[in-house]
DNA sequence: TTTATATTGTGAATAATATCACATAATAAA
DNA sequence: TTTATTATGTGATATTATTCACAATATAAA
């Protein structure tokens, strides 16, 4: 199972439940593909990948599709993740709107200064002591990490310490750690940089 | 030139400024490689391709290394952007400190209502009608796609007008537009749906 | 000096990913 | 019914990215 696939299975998703929405029955691979910007035959492989199959000359019934894509996703409860830093960004995905409407909660935050407000009544803030206990508790499997780059690494270990399974990193360092915890960066500069890498790059085409 | 060459260039970028900030002068393509987690011929392979030399048995002055890198990354000047869009994400994009250290300017924003407030007395925010005028007047290239997906498309396609060159997008829909004009996607939903797939599947194995 | 050693630079091999080509089957038309 | 058409599903192939293998060469040691 390549991690490009399952990318594109969160996209098919997102398609699916538009077209849904629209009140559409059927979907055609070529379909997708045009919505993802990539060719049928991409899409017909991803879902032989998944064992997802669908009906010679009939495409796919989206509800059906959907479900399946759903339950390897791993969507069929509420994913609930805990957020360690409040800062700038942290409080962004504390108010980010999209996370509710796809089925992901934060579950609670955590900082240094437990004072920070969430400015959410339904999400407590808790002292960094309580990180490792709460996650072993609630048993809480991803975190976000969104504290300074110097915080970062020691805040992964407590995570690791606490048995956290992933990781979803906003610090613009390389976390260490075992190889089987996935970790999945975000990094704005880098890619703001990549970017006007690119346009320059065409410039002297 | 591949873009995850370019990543990593940014990536070997931040490893040769703390470096340097460290008081190194030399350095060996296997000590990138571990600071990035990758080979070392990989990092010579990325190298070869921008025609940046070292030295056999020398490795690589810091200084020159990473000026080569510097040039190629356009960061020779600062590298200035227009925001679109304060919402959640847009504000913390706003008060983000990552951007200033790396010579990245947030030069003004966007917002269907001008009224809002950047909270920074440095950049100013203007009503959508002026950001076609303004990014053509101050010569800007890339912008930043921060609005509710439902009008991401619409900004796109003023910001082609004004002849943009670059867009980082945080609307989680696949911006539609020429070729040539590179759309680096955030989606946050997606990443974290992502971990847990993978967390998923590692429980199954 | 000569020899040993460490490191770069790169063509060739391998691995990962995407696309093509086409057999297969379901539906619609004749 | 039979034939034509339209999608799927997948083995074969092409493309892209990474790693290997090793020649070239600079430095240090003998």
């Amino acid at each position: 199972m390549n991690r490009r696939s399952i990318i594109r299975l969160s996209k098919y998703k997102n398609t699916l439940q538009r077209l849904k929405a629209m009140g559409f029955v059927k979907v055609f691979s070529d379909n997708l593909a045009d919505a993802l910007g990539i060719r049928s035959t991409q899409v017909r492989k991803d879902f032989s990948q998944f064992k997802i199959t669908g009906n010679k000359r009939g495409g796919y019934i989206i509800d059906e599709l959907l479900e399946k894509i759903l339950r390897i996703l791993g969507k069929t409860s509420i994913q609930r993740v805990v957020l360690v830093g409040i800062g700038n960004i942290g409080r962004a995905l504390l108010h980010y709107k999209g996370f509710e409407n796809e089925g992901i909660e934060i579950d609670s935050a955590f900082d240094i200064n437990p004072d920070k407000q969430t400015g959410r009544d339904d999400i407590s803030v808790y002292p960094m002591e309580q990180l490792v206990g709460y996650i072993q508790k609630e048993k809480i499997e991803v975190a976000v990490i969104a504290v300074p780059d110097i915080a970062a690494q020691r805040v992964f270990d407590l995570l690791l310490q606490a048995g956290i399974k992933g990781v979803l990193n906003f610090a613009p360092i390389r976390l260490r750690g075992p190889e089987q915890i996935p970790v999945t960066n975000v990094n704005l500069v880098l890619e703001i940089e990549n970017l006007f890498c690119f346009v320059n790059a065409k410039k002297e085409e």
